[in-house]
DNA sequence: CGCCGAAATTGGATCGTTACAAAACCGGCG
DNA sequence: CGCCGGTTTTGTAACGATCCAATTTCGGCG
């Protein structure tokens, strides 16, 4: 009857608010974007009119203009993995403050969908970029950085990028913590297990900790790894754990780079009698949820996401005030967790 | 030197490459969509024009003028908690095939964040909503369903609202599984376990099913529950548990209705030294990476989620195509997953 | 009463794209 | 050579907001 059939149905705009409330469209914009100068008169006018039309503002066409949408896009390595639950929070929390809504997206741990995300925030002129975690998106990240302002967190090796800011936590001191608490309980035959990226075994800091912390304490001799070329999940530990077991002389701890593979440890200790943490002590990494979980009740590192989270957002908030000014690295300090794992060293 | 200092560099558009390769943007536009009409010669040359530039079409701009963004917002109700994650791959994957993008939103359990969120997703005209879970943003979705063509899934009660379409797991069927199983084994005393959102207590879905289905089975001399006022968690399993198995006939066998309340439940059964599944069987509901960490193996259903998600984008998509067809509520069938947590009942 | 400066309001240009109708091009045919 | 039908190409008007310079309003003051 009244519209045209095929187009659809359009709303309500600065102008329909400004013809129904007799004032100029300018006038609308100032109102809604609450200019100081307008009388209190029109001002009213203008809401009670927004409000009886049901006006909502056209971002789009908000952002065309003036340059800016207000928002970042976060692209999560792997969702399935929820330790970035608190650091997305600590990052919505903090860019909130500075007025600017965080939209997330799932690469689905494919490369090409990872690309075809990023082109399409890059396309919706997103004010910047947040990349939390390496896996499908190191590519990616690298050329979005040359576009829009980039802060990468949770990489699991170090990357050096001009105009990218990083932050991580500070995998030295989270492994020190580890081997500390286990030392005092009078462990020496100290294990260590890990996965790595597909790229680089080479680099992964939290093994490097783990050997120099290691020998910081003295125990050298003790060291004991067990490195799988793919990254760490609840099968690798498991594996790792079988064999490092099974050996003649097996350790009294293992170390785990990651709590789900703290849990293939446990899995292992389980199946070969080894009863956790009298005759052996695991410890993990990351406090995810499963850690917390009074069945597994894992000993671990807290990374302090929430900092880390709010930590990204002032880099990137400021990398958005000056795009050139130069890189930040941050570390942030973790905490350790003592839950059920781990126990005075066998024979002591 | 060549860009005046505070604007931000300005990006190639249409217009420079159209200059570039001596066309009109007209043309450039009809290139960069893939227009049949262009001969070979332009469009090699506006190709080539718009790659050497780097230019990236403005979404901004398109969709002010084509009334489309070809996006969708997903509110999470809860992030943490990641039985969502099978339902959002699932999701993407079909919306990927529409050629739509889901951008995901946490609320933060917040209902004034909700707000916000939503609110943002509708200033940036998406194409559609998707609530998933119930939590905080039920009002919201209300709303929002006004305005843009919305589904809404796993919402633990039944909505009914005009044009909303609602995807759902079947829980009546998952409940008869569970409980086909445990009497299969061997079990009469089948407990149940939930809580509720704060809002309703009545209509629990899988309570509902858990009494019917016992009913039907000839026991409901057997019936007994434990319902907590507040939603399920692992604390609220463990307290229920325990309650439960502290009476003078307790059940062999705790129905919980999701994973996490179950993990609580086998907390609780470790604690007062009955053995699971020796003592004791156990299951959950939504088959979250949680229930199948080796350490944890819990029997439970697994709702689908894949499958509900395709579902939700189907719903959507069509709705986007016409707004007003009737609505549609889809159940999904899940199936019963087996793990260690349930066996015979004792003394058989 | 006329004029002043500050405050309030307005018109029109602009952002980067698509839509649409009009114009240019092109080979062939009468 | 002029004209015809069909394909290519182009100019111009949207889309819905913001920005800015120009204009109106207004209270007070000489």
């Amino acid at each position: 009857m009244e519209k045209k059939t095929g187009k659809r149905a359009k709303g309500p705009t600065v102008r329909s608010v400004a013809e129904r409330a007799g004032v100029s469209k300018s006038l609308v914009s100032l109102v809604m974007n609450g200019s100081k100068q307008v009388s209190e008169k029109r001002r009213d006018e203008v809401l009670k009119a927004a409000r009886e039309l049901g006006y909502r503002p056209n971002a789009l066409a908000r952002s065309l203009v003036s340059g800016r949408t207000n928002t970042v896009g976060v692209v999560i390595s792997n969702v399935a993995n929820p330790w970035w639950v608190a650091l997305e929070r600590g990052l919505s929390e903090e860019l909130d403050r500075h007025g600017v809504r965080a939209l997330l997206a799932d690469p689905r741990m494919d490369p090409e969908v990872a690309d075809g995300l990023v082109e399409a925030f890059l396309e919706l002129r997103v004010d910047g970029m947040v990349f939390l975690g390496t896996q499908p998106v190191e590519e990616v990240a690298r050329n979005a950085s040359r576009v829009v302002p980039t802060v990468l967190t949770s990489f699991s090796r170090p990357i050096e990028l001009p105009n990218v800011d990083c932050v991580n936590v500070d995998d030295e001191k989270g492994i020190a913590l580890v081997l500390e608490h286990l030392c005092a309980l009078g462990h020496r035959r100290i294990a260590y297990v890990d996965g790595s990226d597909r790229l680089v075994t080479s680099d992964n800091a939290r093994l490097a900790a783990y050997l120099s912390q290691m020998e910081r304490l003295g125990l050298s001799a003790e060291i004991r790894t067990d490195i799988s070329d793919v990254p760490l999940n609840e099968d690798v530990g498991y594996d790792a754990a079988r064999r490092l077991l099974g050996a003649e002389v097996p350790p009294t701890a293992i170390v785990a780079g990651s709590d789900l593979g703290a849990l293939g440890i446990l899995a292992a200790a389980d199946d070969l009698g080894a009863r956790v943490p009298q005759d052996l002590s695991v410890t993990g990494f990351d406090n995810t949820r499963l850690s917390s979980i009074r069945h597994v009740s894992l000993t671990t590192v807290d990374p302090n996401g929430r900092e880390m989270g709010r930590l990204v957002a002032q880099c990137l908030a400021g990398r958005i005030e000056s795009p050139d000014r130069p890189r930040r690295d941050e570390l942030v300090e973790p905490s350790l967790v003592v839950r059920a794992t781990t126990g005075p060293a066998p024979g002591r």
